[in-house]
DNA sequence: GCCAACGTTGGC
DNA sequence: GCCAACGTTGGC
């Protein structure tokens, strides 16, 4: 049984389309520095599952689902001296921040914005709703995840 | 641009 | 270990 996540990205840096025009529509989840979204990222296991949502959108919103293809490994980046990524705490010997790779596996034919998630019977709990939630990697139950994608197939 | 809600840092 | 100051996230 694979798990759900939802992983979030501001589309000025990254979007879903530029996933989709990544090579084999694949890319690292670099730069999380969050120690809760890194345990999260280290959870992930090749075959799971997980919603990618824009931040810092206009709506904010759902917009795809993408599958985990390599689990997590050493965010490289952290190493990289003028990268914005770097950080002097994080060695080879003892990397302190992780990433994965995703394949984008299917773009929402409507975007699932915030807005119309809330109050949506079943997804009271969900992370992403809750107030004052910042968390950049977060589970999603199994329970959510079925009633986001009923969602994303009914048209209204 | 504002601001609430966090997370991190560092003095004590 | 406490907590104030500061930095960041992200909706609005």
């Amino acid at each position: 049984m694979p798990n759900y996540w939802l992983i979030k990205s501001e589309p000025s840096a990254f979007s879903i389309d530029d996933l989709a025009r990544s090579p084999d529509k694949t890319t690292c989840w670099e730069g999380v520095r969050n120690y809760q979204a890194r345990n999260f990222l280290q959870a992930m296991a090749v075959g799971d599952f997980a919603f990618f949502y824009h931040s810092q959108a206009d709506p904010p919103a759902i917009v795809g689902i993408v599958e985990v293809v390599k689990a997590a490994y050493p965010d490289h980046f952290a190493w990289e001296a003028r990268h914005k990524y770097f950080d002097e705490n994080s060695s080879k010997q003892n990397p302190r921040w992780v990433m994965v790779d995703v394949r984008l596996k299917t773009i929402l034919p409507a975007p699932l914005s915030l807005a119309r998630l809330r109050g949506v019977k079943g997804l009271e709990t969900m992370e992403l709703l809750r107030k004052g939630s910042r968390l950049s990697v977060q589970p999603v139950r199994e329970k959510e995840w079925k009633c986001i994608l009923r969602l994303s197939q009914s048209r209204d």
